[in-house]
DNA sequence: AAAAATAGTAAGGTACCCCTGATATTCAGG
DNA sequence: CCTGAATATCAGGGGTACCTTACTATTTTT
């Protein structure tokens, strides 16, 4: 990605891919020193499954990548121990990819770090300053 | 990178990636639209190249990677005629990386590409938003 | 002048991330 | 019940972005 930057003053958007790079890592660095060792391309997976299961197909969709691949990111993760392959009751071709007890671990151990991240950032921006953060961020995604 | 998301609210950290990554690619887009075809990796030679040159351990150094990933871009680079090898004068053992007129044609293209979403960063925040967001990111990266 | 450090190059390897193509099974409609 | 679409999976491939190890040429140190 390119920051192409080179001035005095840092652009803003190389400004948002250094905060992204420094936080982004935290999060992985937490849930793996956790105990939760994983690959950044799992957490394709974890954002999206529901409670309930999810098909491969949704999921691939969803991570906007082939059944294929999405495949092999949960096959690495039923290594793992964090997913489980049931077939869905509803349809025989069908298997429904489900969170096992440490799959659900997992991602509180996710959250648990980043609600921590998200403390440190009240603490550097304070309680207003992280707030508008969050307001100028939304509006941007919502545009942009 | 793990955002490991799947609540209700996007955390900040999440929003982070998703603006930066939004906005990153636009402007290698910008720039490979304006006729300078180039790798996102390749951003890490154009950030920090001096006018003067610069020495490829010096590059390899501020990138945070070895001086052979580092060869490997350049060479890349002087493939598609951006920078030139040159001994240096001051160190037999030593080169220095310069950029050609087309090297520093494609660095004002990426400035000008850089300029234009600024721009449209400010249209969406406002001046005054854009500025906000300029001052908590600095804190952020200051601190973090 | 010999030894040690430094600059760069060469060759080969690894991890990650995603793709295409082909196949077996099942479902849904005519 | 036949056929085309959908679901998942197997097999094989490829690109990016790095790394390690080993080497040559030159400079600096002793």
């Amino acid at each position: 990605m390119a920051s192409t930057d080179r001035q005095r003053r840092a652009n803003t958007i190389a400004m948002l891919g250094q905060a992204y790079s420094l936080l982004g890592f935290k999060i992985v660095d937490g849930v793996v020193g956790a105990g939760y060792p994983q690959k950044p391309s799992h957490s394709a997976v974890f954002a999206q499954i529901k409670r309930e299961g999810s098909r491969l197909t949704d999921l691939a969709k969803g991570a906007n990548m082939t059944p294929q691949s999405m495949g092999e990111l949960v096959a690495e993760l039923v290594e793992l121990g964090y997913v489980e392959r049931r077939p869905d009751p509803t349809d025989g071709r069908a298997k429904l990819i489900v969170l096992t007890e440490r799959g659900n671990a997992c991602i509180d151990a996710g959250e648990t770090t980043i609600r921590g991240l998200e403390d440190q950032l009240t603490e550097i921006l304070g309680k207003r300053g992280h707030a508008q953060l969050r307001t100028l961020l939304t509006k941007l995604l919502a545009e942009g």
